[in-house]
This record gives C-alpha cells, structure tokens and sequence, in this order.
RNA sequence: GGGGGUGUAGCUCAGUUUGGUUAGAGCGCUUGCCUGUCACGCAAGAGGUCGCGGGUUCGAGUCCCGUCACUCCCGCCA
C-alpha cells in the first residue's frame, strides 16, 4: 500500500463510510473552534473535511500548523449529519475523523494566500508562481491547455500528420524578428540562434518526403511583449503538407478547430466550417484590420469621393484628401439620440489616441425625412447627406463617424474606432466564436521608413503569379499564397503555400534588393534542399497560448502559462536573466561591455 | 525607444483633489476564549523608509523635479 494515500481528496462519498483511509494533501483552510478543529485537505484533485477534537497531541500540532503545510491524514471516512452536510464540496456527504497525521512538509507564512479568489499583483504572483499555480482558476487553466493540447495532438496523428521535432540550436536568419543569440564555445565568435519557427526545418522535412508534419513547437522571439503576446517563448502547432493547395490546408484544419472550439470552448457558440474566406483587402476596407472581429456588426465604408465633391465643404478633410487622404465613415445604428456626452467622450479618446479628433453627423427623421444633425451637419448640401445615407446604409436615429487621413492611417484609425465604439455600445456578443481565413496577403509592401519596398509577411510564401510573369508586374500588387485564421480579432494563426522553386525564390528576394548570393549565403540549407526536387507544400501554425486563452477566456496570456517572463522578459521565479561568472564568459571568449549613459 | 495607468502594513485597498494632531479598514499573523464549522465566531496585540532621491514649505503620503518597478498601449513581432 502506498504509504502517502489511499484515495485521493475528491474521491470518498457516502458509499466509502465506514473505511479506514489515508490521504496527502495541502492544509486549505482550517476552521479552529477551541477543542473542535475542521481541516480542508486539498490536492490536485479537490477537497475533503477532516475532523478532530481535543485529545492527545495531534490537536495541538495541526492547531499549530500553517495553511498550505502539507500532511497526510489517517483516519475514517464517517458521515455527516444532515445539518452539517456541504452541498458545495464533491465529498460534502462526508468527513474524515482524524486518527494520525505525518508532517509533509510545512509552510512559512504566505506572502499571497491560495484560499479565495481575490487579485493579486502580478510581480508577487509570478515571484511565487508556484502558490499562484494552486490556486482554482489557475489551476484550472494549466489542466485546460493539456487537455487541449492532447485533443490536438491526437486529432493531427489521426491524420495522419507525423510529430517531429526539430533543432532548437540553429542558425540565425536576417528576416523577421531578432533573435535569441547562444554562443559557441567550440567556434568561439561564432554563435547558435533559437528558432523564431521551425519554418525551414519544416519545410526540409517536406523535401525530405514526409507528406504530413506536426509538432507543438516552441518558438523564440526577442521582441516586447503584450497582453496576448509572450516576450520569450511561445509555442505553434506547427504543420506542413506536401502537395497541397490552400484550400486542402483549410479543409484539414477547419475540422479541428471547430471541434476543438465546440468541446472546450465553454459552451459559447462557434460558427461551423467552412469557416469565412476575406481578403486582404476587403478586411482592410471594411474593418480597418488584418484581424476582424466579425463578433461586431459595424463595417467601414470609404466615403472620399462625397467629401471630395462639391456638395461638402469641410475645408480640412478635402485638404487632406489632396494629399492622398481618404474618408472612412463608420457607420453606427441606434446612437443619434445618445447625450452630448457620449460623442463628447469619443472625441476626447479619439484625440488621447493621438487623433485630431472624431467627427460624426446624427440622423433624425423630421417632418418624414432624414437628416443630418450635429457640429459637422452644416458643411454638408442635401444631396450629400442623401448620398451618405445611400452609401452608409443609414436609417434614422443612427450616427456616421469619420476618419481622414492617408490610406494606412484612416483603415486603421477607422478599425481602432470600429472596435471601441462597438465595446462602447456593447455590441459585440461575447459568447460566440467567430472564425475566419483572411486571405490573398499582398506579397510586398512600402516601407516607408526606410523607403524601399519589404515583404509583408513571409519571403517563403508563394507568389500567385506564374514566374515567367512575375518581372512584368508592380510588385507592390503581387498577392501570396498567404493566409491568417482569426477568431474573435485575435489572429491565431498565419500559413502560406511555400515557395518550393528555387530560381523563384531568387526572384522574389530580389524584388527586396537582395542578390541572389546573398540569399544563398543567409538560406544556404534552404537553396541546397530546394536545388535536389522539392513538392510543392504549404502549412501553418496556430499560437498554442492564445487558442488556450480564448478557450479559457482570459485576456493576457500569462494567464494560461505556467511560467511566463514578465513584460520585460523577466523570470522572476528563477531570476532569469542573470549574470554569468566570469569563468564561464571566458570559456565562451565573451566580453561585456557595460550599457553607454 | 515613446505614451498612459499604478506604487501607502505580508496581501487587498481608503486617505493625495484643498499640505496640518498619533496614517486607517478588511484579510493574514501572534496571544487568549470557543465542540459542528465550511469566508466559523469573539477579544486583545504586533506589524509602516507612504517605491526611491532631491526640492518648495514653519510643516509633505498629499505640491514640484528626477528616478525605479510593475502593467496597458505605440513602435517592434517576416
């Protein structure tokens, strides 16, 4: 018999009345009447009652012992009286009348409790994540991203998807994010990078001649964090599939997704496969973003040519509008009779978000006809107000809010508004999934810092143009095989039909102003693996930690992690980063330099 | 790198707007009482560099300047 337990802390009920048991566990909470003393014993698996009254010794060491100690508990499983019975608790119907107890382990005083569900700061939560971690709902989070993680797993092996894994020590690459650097101490000045994605490893192992490829893959990115955004590490489903269209990759994954959202997504409703196909551009036009949250019902529409014309005569929009600005309207149902304050407050925000602010028009049927109303109003003839009404959708009693501003700006000005008016109103139905693919991604685009054109997302993926035509095209209106699926606004996953030929690939990076023998000495195992027959193929990775907070429906994803740095990519449980002695930097013929004031 | 928010007891927070006696509450902790609780109850007590540094003032938790930490956002994240 194991000499800790013999059941676990959710497991007795009225049937095991009468036994002798033994359990471990932690001291939840105890309740101290004097010469009476309930103990709540907690393990992973819950919580049971244990019982004892003044006599002996034992008494007056658990009087004594810290919550959180842990113990393990002899004793007999006897039942309560019906007075005494906790509906609340799985083992309510009964108690444990304490005979011996083991000290375990015992506890110092806490610096945050397990017990309740109160907040605490995250610093303290993360310096002691270990106590965080006994806590219900993070508990319950971490049980969560297993299970999900073993549904995805068996889902991919059903398909025939095989799981491998990849090298973590690899070599740097000059696209993308930075990298993690770790230097070699055999080739001393040389150094190691982890993998931001095992995107080259995974289309290697296509060419290798496996068909289907899986693997829940850490990825290493040296970039700042965010609410939904580790800093660090994160990990993707990582797939790949040989001879695929883009559509194959959909069909494969939609399933999964669907059921895997239908399972654990707490009953909230998920819209069925196939799953909406958007383009690029129709995102952009009508949500301001890559990353729509078809949750809100509000759509964008492009209203410069009204403001353009002579039936308008609001000087610092058509001024603007020469200089390559366009007019987004965003049209808002119901809102015409909201007080003053209520535009009055969007204003002031819009301008907080660096806007000059927020322009709006109000509609009110009067005398049968609708009209616009509001600070704006005045500048607009009667035939733009009824051009706006036909192009906008409006009925009475809905407002228009505008945003000017060159393309870029104004889309995604307009979709920061989009987003904040329909959070404002309470417009989004917050129990439901809302799948979509956004596809056709521009290959390139303008990189107007640095004034030359740049991928816009992949150098691997493949252009959806033939080779022989591609020279004769503005680059900046190449489409790519490339494709995000996003739930909710948040993206969960990009993917792309790779770009499998190799005198292509030369191509699309020349477009960016890399020679070809550039790219042969940056992606050597890449050109080498492409040179000796490659299949076409194509895949994706879906974000592992923003699946499970969505599933968990929390809104930053430490709350789904059992260890995560802190926003400034700090571990402060183990400390980490931290210095190194002088011996070991030796070793590595590494020198310091101290930060320049 | 930039902007916003926060920082007061071990923890959660009030007090800061309008400077003024000894900086408070709840939880936790210590001690005592308590045999049916499940947020047990009752009583007493300990516990503070008001993030840190400087300044203004007769006097600063409160006003000013700087700085640090955490967090949210922008940049960045092919």
């Amino acid at each position: 018999m194991n000499k800790y337990r013999t059941h676990n802390c959710s497991e007795l009920k009225s049937k095991d009345i009468g036994k002798k048991v033994k359990l471990s566990g932690w001291i939840h909470r105890k309740r101290d009447h004097g010469n009476l003393l309930f103990i709540d014993l907690r393990d992973h698996f819950g919580i049971t009652q244990c019982v004892i009254e003044n006599e002996g010794k034992n008494f007056k060491i658990l009087e004594k012992l810290r919550p959180e100690s842990v113990i393990s508990v002899n004793g007999n499983v006897v039942e309560r009286s019906k007075d005494t019975q906790n509906k609340e608790l799985e083992t309510g119907l009964i108690e444990i009348k304490i005979e011996s107890i083991v000290i375990l382990s015992e506890s110092k005083e806490l610096p945050m409790p397990v017990f309740g569900e109160q907040n605490y700061p995250e610093e303290i939560r993360l310096k002691y994540r270990f106590i965080d971690l006994r806590r219900k709902e993070m508990h319950e989070n971490i049980k969560l991203r297993s299970a999900i993680i073993s549904f995805l797993r068996k889902r991919m092996l059903e398909n025939n998807f095989l799981e491998f894994q990849t090298p973590i020590l690899t070599a740097s690459s000059p696209e993308g994010a930075r990298d993690f650097l770790v230097p070699s101490r055999l080739h001393p000045g040389k150094f190691y990078a982890l993998p931001q994605a095992p995107q080259q490893f995974k289309q290697m192992v296509m060419i290798s001649g496996f068909d289907k490829y899986f693997q829940i893959a850490p990825c290493f990115r040296d970039e700042d964090g965010r609410a939904d955004r580790s800093p660090g590490e994160h990990y993707q489903l990582d797939l790949e599939m040989s001879f695929a269209e883009q559509e194959d990759i959909f069909n494969e994954v939609e399933p999964i997704f669907y059921d895997l959202f239908l399972k654990y997504g707490r009953h909230k409703k998920t819209n069925k496969p196939p799953f909406k196909r958007i383009t690029y551009k129709e995102a952009i036009d009508k949500y301001g973003t890559d990353k729509p949250d078809l949750r809100n019902p509000i759509e964008l529409v492009n209203v410069t040519d009204i403001f353009n014309s002579d039936e308008v005569k609001l000087k610092i929009f058509k001024d603007l509008i020469k200089k390559k600005g366009i007019v987004k309207a965003i049209p808002v149902k119901n809102t015409s009779s909201k007080p003053r304050s209520f535009f009055d407050n969007l204003n002031n925000w819009a301008i907080g978000e660096g806007a000059n602010g927020l322009a709006y028009i109000n509609f009110e049927n009067i005398k049968g006809k609708i009209q616009g109303k509001g600070p704006i109003s005045k500048f607009f003839s009667e035939k733009a107000i009824s051009d706006l009404i036909k192009k906008c959708k409006i009925s009475e009693k809905d407002s228009v809010f505008f945003v000017c501003n060159k393309v870029t700006e104004a889309n995604k000005f307009a979709g920061i508004v989009r987003q904040k008016i329909a959070e404002e109103l309470a417009l989004i139905d917050s129990s439901k999934f809302e799948f979509c693919w956004i596809i056709d991604f521009p290959m390139y685009h303008f990189d107007e810092k640095e004034k030359k054109i740049d991928f816009s997302h992949n150098p691997f993926s493949m252009p959806q143009i033939d080779i022989k035509d591609f020279d004769k095209k503005d680059p900046l209106e190449i489409l790519a095989y490339q494709y995000d699926l996003v739930c909710n606004g948040y993206e969960l996953s990009s993917g792309a039909i790779r770009n499998h030929i190799v005198e292509y690939l030369f191509k699309v990076f020349n477009k960016v102003g890399h020679s070809k023998s550039f790219v042969e000495k940056n992606f050597a195992g890449m050109i080498k693996a492409l040179s000796f027959g490659a299949p076409p193929h194509g895949g994706m990775a879906p974000g592992i930690d923003r699946i499970v907070m969505l599933l968990a429906d929390q809104k930053n994803i430490r709350e789904v992690t059992l260890f995560p740095l802190n926003q400034n990519a700090q571990d402060l449980l183990m400390e980490a980063p931290s210095e190194i002695p002088e011996k070991q930097l030796r070793d590595l013929k590494i020198k310091t330099i101290k930060k320049d004031n």
